[in-house]
DNA sequence: GTAAACCCTGGAGTATGGTCCAGAGTCAAG
DNA sequence: CTTGACTCTGGACCATACTCCAGGGTTTAC
């Protein structure tokens, strides 16, 4: 397959393929002596998993080290729950500093509410 | 008083005062004939009120549009809470977006936890 | 008068996950 | 044999909010 039709298949563009290869998230691919890449049908599959991992939350180092333990045959559940948890952990941070912001912006709506500006406030 | 000073008592970093000037926070310094900028006291509290919209989540546009309407005289209690409340929104739909990735991961560790691995799914 | 501490500008660098581009080569159909 | 669609590379660019740097000038104290 060409790299037009494997960005096709998985729904993505051939500019994000060619990233995926050069973050090490893919293989590098064979070539046509012309120099034109070649896959094979299983890279589909591939680039599905690693959007999989993306709306999971995962960047693409954290992709790259769970599929190159993938590829290695050492990922296990416990290895890739581990990882899992780290990213949920950081989610969870996420959240709790957004729920904060939202508490001090409900107060600042509240002495807004009362007559008192923001860019009034000291 | 010099770009060092103000700096110092905002708590911030002269590189940073220089970007809030050129990023149109702050009106342009007066300079002496050296070139160094002067500025007045009320400086400081002006740094403290950028501070202050930041840490209610507000972008540095955010605060030039703010900062223009109160220098304008325009910065009326229903104007800025018309902005505060477009930030709410934004954290509200970011808090929205991290909770249900939350809901994911979860289910992908309630499988990880039956024996499923999230990189073995399909 | 000299050394330390301060200031100036313009521009590059940080992290993230790609996108877009020019300029050139390749491939398939008609 | 030509046309159009495809591909290649390397590098620039997007947003965000700064930070850091070189290579120079200034100020202040002793």
């Amino acid at each position: 397959m060409r790299i037009g039709e494997v960005a096709d298949q998985a729904g993505i563009t051939v500019d994000a393929v060619r990233y995926y290869e050069r973050q090490g998230l893919l293989p590098a691919a064979a070539r046509r002596p012309s120099g034109y890449r070649v896959f094979e049908a299983t890279t589909v599959e591939r680039l599905d998993l690693i959007r999989r991992l993306q709306a999971l939350g995962l960047t693409i180092a954290e992709i790259r080290h769970a599929l190159v333990a993938h590829d290695a045959g050492d990922a296990t559940c416990d290895s890739e729950r581990w990882r899992i948890e780290s990213v949920r952990e950081r989610i969870d941070a996420k959240i709790a500093e957004l729920a904060a912001l939202r508490v001090r912006l409900d107060s600042v709506l509240t002495a807004c509410a009362a007559g008192s500006c923001a860019l009034a406030q000291s």
